[in-house]
DNA sequence: AAATCGGGGTT
DNA sequence: AACCCAGATTT
């Protein structure tokens, strides 16, 4: 099969060299207009049916797809999305919810600072401390949206020539154009980007960015790309070179720091007690039971200072009842679980931390994250 | 440029 | 067990 892809990428083809910046990527008129015509028609016949894309034209409902989707997989946000907008069909209804209330909806998302900024920008446009965004820039203004977000709202949404260059495209495209330097550097994404800017189109700049997108989730996959089945395969300057199985480059990312905790759930009748985290760290917002960092030390010792700062008084000595373990990107935590019946309900001084005694009915209403949800399994008696 | 911020599916 | 996902923000 003779390839397209050296001649058309070839620099002396390029109709417009001189916007080509220093190391920039020459693309020929002829490439841009075969790349742009075969994705979108593949596109047309292979667009995944997904919630959000039937309502294009609300900004607003693209704008909490884009942010629920964000380093989140398509089908891990699709039951998320749908409860959220049965909740919180537009910016008014979000703007005047408790924020608690849009945890809620979030626990087990990941990432809760995006709830956190989602219904922040909801506040600000609600109060009309500035004006609904009407460009890419006007969007990226908001807390929690970058240049991607804005990108894909307003291609998607106001129909805006502006690029929308995600993890899948950086893939894709340094497959397309043959760029084996590392997609983590700054340099190599800025100039991915800039290919990607020449890339979309006038006409359907929305449908057209997401179409790398299923292009990158369906066929151009991160490993085992199925490059028979892809429509830019004759464009593929990766694929006639034979650098696919290396392409796109990155470097390894770091193993999760090991860290060792214990959680004391305090028990009085059919009540635990549980606190809300601080504003700002992990878990921002959500509700836990008291758990401190082991550390070097014994299990016991660690219990001992737990209950000291709960200051609740002393009581029969707890029983271990399991370990959960919870893996995330940068910290691979082990909860050791113990509990104790108290005899008296009483609640914790001076900690600057908000505790509660709540029933199971109670908790099951507050935010939690998944690996504090999954305490509740070692409690059964 | 590197660290931080979740959780889960794929390979 | 490694990889990486419709990234943004802070350091």
């Amino acid at each position: 099969m003779r390839s397209e892809a050296g001649r058309l990428l070839n620099p002396s083809t390029s109709e417009r060299p001189g916007t080509a910046a220093e190391g920039g990527i020459e693309l020929s008129a002829d490439y841009i207009r075969s790349i742009r015509r075969k994705l979108l028609n593949w596109y047309d016949r292979n667009a995944r049916d997904l919630p959000w894309r039937h309502h294009s034209d609300d900004a607003y409902a693209q704008w909490v797809a884009e942010i629920m989707l964000q380093q989140t997989r398509v089908d891990t946000v699709i039951d998320f999305y749908l409860r959220f907008l049965d909740r919180f069909p537009n910016v008014e209804s979000l703007a005047i919810a408790p924020l608690d209330e849009v945890l809620g909806l979030w626990q087990g998302l990941g990432y809760y600072r995006r709830a956190e900024n989602l219904h922040r920008s909801a506040q600000i446009l609600a109060r009309k401390d500035i004006d609904w965004p009407k460009d890419a820039r006007g969007w990226q203004a908001l807390p929690g949206i970058g240049v991607y977000t804005a990108g894909a709202i307003a291609s998607v949404a106001l129909g805006e020539q502006v690029p929308a260059v995600d993890g899948n495209v950086l893939r894709v495209l340094a497959r397309l154009l043959c760029i084996d330097d590392d997609i983590g550097w700054t340099t190599t994404r800025r100039r991915l980007s800039a290919a990607a800017d020449r890339l979309v189109p006038k006409a359907r700049p929305g449908d057209f960015n997401q179409a790398w997108m299923d292009l990158g989730a369906a066929v151009c996959t991160p490993k085992t790309p199925a490059c028979d089945q892809c429509p830019l395969a004759r464009e593929c300057a990766g694929l006639a070179k034979g650098m696919i199985a290396q392409l796109p480059v990155r470097t390894a990312a770091k193993k999760p720091i090991a860290v060792e905790r214990v959680v004391l759930v305090l028990a009085h009748r059919n009540r635990v007690l549980v606190r809300q985290r601080p504003r700002g760290g992990r878990w921002s917002g959500l509700w836990e039971f008291s758990n401190l960092d082991v550390g070097s030390k014994s299990h016991s010792l660690a219990l001992k200072e737990l209950r000291a700062d709960l200051a609740l008084g002393e009581g029969l000595r707890p029983t271990f009842r399991g370990v959960v373990k919870h893996l995330l990107t940068h910290r691979a935590y082990s909860f050791h679980i113990y509990h104790l019946r108290l005899p008296r309900a009483a609640l914790p001084r001076g900690q600057g931390q908000t505790y509660r005694w709540v029933t199971e009915a109670q908790l099951a209403s507050l935010p939690v994250g998944v690996a504090h949800r999954r305490v509740l399994h070692f409690l059964t008696t």
